[in-house]
DNA sequence: TTTCGATATGTTAATATCGACATATCGAAA
DNA sequence: TTTCGATATGTCGATATTAACATATCGAAA
């Protein structure tokens, strides 16, 4: 029985999401957002990031949207026009969130893998 | 500007939440769901926790059988019928499990508190 | 053997979220 | 000054999640 049951805890996967609101639980920063923000860093545009990983424009836009009015602050330089379309890229505000955010979880990361191995040992 | 934009973090509001499933993501088993456990545990009635929760019984029940069917194990033992209408108790692997994750949950608390203290700190 | 209240479960109405489609706007470069 | 592709934004149907209602079942105690 013990066996079983721990044999069943093995296949199990661990998540765990990090996020941020204000006190009225609204405009939602967690962990996808983060993740289109780097992209887009990274891109140097809304519609590739969002392409890459499969979101949808649409979506994309109204999520950013509401995660600066969350912040109150511009994270985002967008530009339209121009033969290419245009380009977004993060302002020096945006920079700095993403790359803390990125510490932040990395140092979270290891704590929550070592601690959940122990939780395992705990049920054997 | 720097100013505004670290008062504006300091009204920020971190959040996060630990989660398991199987490789079909299915079976979610999270925060809202241990608690309810340790609930009833404490309580000895599925309805009286719920009732204390503000959860429907019929939600709360629904969760719970997917749990068990996620751990195929039992985890309750539930009883009805009688003068009282019945009662619900863990059983010793559900106590386990609600114990090993308490210390688990215990041990990140502290850590996510601190990495969010110093990302604050980092923006500023 | 009747009663009582919690467990058990189906069904359906109400929301909330998401995806898809449509269309306008912009401006640097050719 | 025309072109092109990305940004900008409304709308609406599809889908998923949650809440609400309804009703059956059980068995120890009175």
């Amino acid at each position: 029985m013990e066996k079983t049951f721990s044999n069943r805890l093995s296949n199990i996967n661990l998540h765990y999401k990090i996020w941020m609101s204000d006190k009225d639980e609204k405009g939602i920063l967690g962990d996808g957002k983060w993740q289109i923000l780097k992209l887009i860093e990274e891109k140097g545009s809304m519609k590739a990031a969002c392409d890459e990983l499969g979101y949808t424009y649409r979506r994309t836009w109204g999520n950013l949207k509401k995660i600066e009015h969350f912040f109150g602050f511009p994270l985002l330089e967008k530009h339209r026009g121009g033969n290419e379309g245009g380009h977004t890229m993060l302002t020096p505000e945006g920079k700095k969130l993403v790359k803390a955010f990125d510490h932040f979880h990395a140092s979270v990361d290891s704590v929550i893998q070592q601690g959940f191995e122990k939780f395992i040992l705990d049920l054997e």
